[in-house]
DNA sequence: TGAATACGTCGGAAATCTCCGACGCGTCAA
DNA sequence: TTGACGCGTCGGAGATTTCCGACGTATTCA
């Protein structure tokens, strides 16, 4: 049981996938599996990953589940980007520096 | 061999840690070993993943291997993450609104 | 009440990840 | 040239991931 890590549940497609379509408003798991091509229990447990990165939330209604988006853990990654977002920038403004010099030649 | 993935290359802790170090400059491979309780090889595998991804570059300096950091990669990661920060910003002005209208009773 | 539905979770199989020791190759220094 | 160093990669061990069928539980509907 390894603990609940934004970037390790974001490492799967079909996750990232699942949260792309949670932000048209929340799903039952039913309904998720069938736009995969997976069975329930696979995509159960990716439901299981995401709740415990707190990236989605659960509603029960009846005897369905509707998951939720939540965004918030994603500001995670967001703050560790841009410690590189930062670094980045001076680097292209440094490429357009060189550009531009050869430009002038 | 995987293909080259910039969000599994940032599930690893490790990985995200060499690219942290590697913003201040270029290191080489024993150097970075030594910052982590590993052995040369899982570095060195580290890299070869980050070398996949496109994330680092190697620079030959005599029988060192200097890796420099490519952050261009991770504009996949902060695009992605747009189609989130879009929604959550929503929310929370949604969440504004809400907490604007209670200060208002 | 009983059958059907929606779901979570438990084995277990197959794939992948992570790490290490060992080996080989190129480079440096004596 | 010889020995030591820095590195990549291979083989393999152990852990983790990902998927499925099967089962149990709760809810809905007839």
């Amino acid at each position: 049981m390894p603990e609940p890590d934004v970037f390790s549940a974001l490492a799967n497609p079909v996750r990232r996938e699942i949260l792309m379509q949670l932000r048209k408003g929340p799903r039952a798991v039913n309904d998720l599996a069938r736009s995969f091509e997976l069975g329930r229990p696979a995509v159960s447990e990716h439901l299981q990953v995401l709740r415990k990165a707190h990236l989605v939330r659960e509603e029960p209604r009846g005897r369905e589940r509707y998951y939720h988006l939540d965004p918030r853990p994603l500001s995670e990654v967001d703050d560790w980007l841009k410690a590189f977002t930062h670094y980045w920038k001076q680097r292209l403004a440094a490429l357009e520096d060189v550009l531009n010099e050869e430009a002038r030649k």
